[in-house]
DNA sequence: ATAGGCGCCTGCTGGC
DNA sequence: TGCCAGCAGGCGCCTA
C-alpha cells in the first residue's frame, strides 16, 4: 500500500511521538508477518531508548540504544501508529510496544500481512541489508547520468522501471503512474527509447509529484493512515491512478488502464502517447 | 544476467 | 440475497 509518500508521512508522524521515550515490553500476535519476530528481539529492544526516526526507499527506521534498529516495511496494508493504551487495538495488530510506563503504544497492523518487522543490530548491518537488495537511490536530487545510463540499460518498459527498487527507491503503483503522466509518457514505452529530453522531463516529474503528495500526507485509498491515525488528502489530487473512464485533466479525453509489469496502469492515450514521433520535445 | 510470473494474505466490490 | 472471481498501495523467489 504505502509508497514513499506515505511511508515519509508516518516517519514524520512518528518522530516526535517516539524519540526519547523507552520501550518497556513487546507483545506480538504470534501470526507471521513477511519475517518471523524474534523473542530474542523482544529481549533486545526492552528498555531501549529510540533515538532515531528515519525513511529510506519504502523503509522506516527506528533507532535506538546500543545502535539497535528496528526497521518496519508496510507492505500493503501496514499501519504504524502510536495511540493511548485505552484506545483499544485493532484487528490484525500484530506487534504492540507498550512506551515509557505504559501509557503510550507503538502499534503495527498489518491486515494481509506482507509487511514485516525486523531487527538489525547496527547501522551497518542494515546498510549491508540494503546494498544486498541493491536499493537504489532516492528519488529526490537523482543523478542525471545514473539517471540516464539506467534507462538506456534496459528495454523493459517505464512502468516496470519505476516499480523497480533498484533504480529509484520508493515509487510504487500509484506514483509511477502519476509520475508518468506528468512527464507525458506512455507507460508502456521501452526505457531505452527515451530521448535525453524525455528522461529529464520523467527525472523531474517523480520529486515533484512525490513533494506534492508528501505535502497532502499521502493517499488513502483504501487502509493507509499515517503515525497518527489521520488519513492523507493526496487521493483527492490524483490525475491518473484510480481514475479509469474520467476525463483527463489536461486534455479531456478518458483515462485507460491496462495492465504493466503485473500492475494496473492508468494512463491518458492522447497525453501519453506510446511513439516518440508525436511527442512534442521540451 | 535479466525479465516475467507466482505466491504470500485478508477484505471488498461487482457481476451473475 | 448470496456466491465467487477478481482486484488491491509490495516484494522475494523461482524459472526460462
Amino acid at each position: 500500500m504505502p509508497e514513499l509518500p506515505e511511508v515519509e508521512t508516518v516517519v514524520r508522524d512518528l518522530r516526535p511521538r517516539l524519540l526519547g521515550r523507552r520501550i518497556a515490553s513487546v507483545q506480538t500476535s504470534g501470526l507471521k508477518l513477511r519475517r518471523d519476530w524474534s523473542d530474542a528481539w523482544t529481549a533486545a529492544l526492552t528498555g531501549r531508548h529510540v533515538r532515531e526516526v528515519r525513511r529510506r526507499g519504502k523503509w522506516i527506521l527506528t533507532v535506538l540504544d546500543t545502535d539497535l534498529h528496528l526497521v518496519f516495511h508496510l507492505g500493503m496494508s501496514g499501519q504504524l501508529t502510536v495511540a493511548t493504551a485505552q484506545e483499544p487495538a485493532q484487528p490484525h495488530t500484530h506487534l504492540t510496544f507498550a512506551l515509557d510506563r505504559g501509557a503510550d503504544q507503538l502499534r503495527f497492523r498489518d491486515i494481509r500481512r506482507f509487511g514485516s518487522a525486523t531487527l538489525y543490530t547496527s547501522a551497518a548491518e542494515v546498510q549491508r541489508a540494503f546494498e544486498e537488495a541493491n536499493l537504489g537511490p532516492e528519488p529526490f536530487d537523482l543523478d542525471p547520468a545514473y539517471w540516464r545510463q539506467r534507462l538506456a540499460a534496459t528495454e523493459r518498459c517505464l512502468k516496470a522501471v519505476l516499480l523497480d527498487q533498484t533504480i529509484v527507491a520508493g515509487v510504487g503503483n500509484i506514483y509511477a503512474d502519476e509520475s508518468l503522466f506528468t512527464a507525458r509518457l506512455h507507460p508502456g514505452r521501452a526505457a531505452n527509447t527515451l530521448t535525453a529530453a524525455e528522461a529529464r522531463r520523467l527525472r523531474e516529474a517523480i520529486p515533484a509529484v512525490l513533494n506534492r503528495a508528501i505535502a497532502k500526507r499521502g493517499s488513502s485509498i483504501r487502509n493507509y493512515v499515517g503515525g497518527s491515525g489521520r488519513r492523507g488528502e493526496y487521493q483527492e489530487e490524483l490525475l491518473a491512478y484510480g481514475r479509469t473512464g474520467r476525463p483527463c485533466s489536461r486534455c479531456g479525453r478518458a483515462i485507460e488502464r491496462t495492465r504493466l509489469a503485473g500492475r494496473s496502469t492508468h494512463f491518458c492515450p492522447h497525453c501519453q502517447k506510446e511513439s516518440r514521433r508525436s511527442e512534442p520535445e521540451v
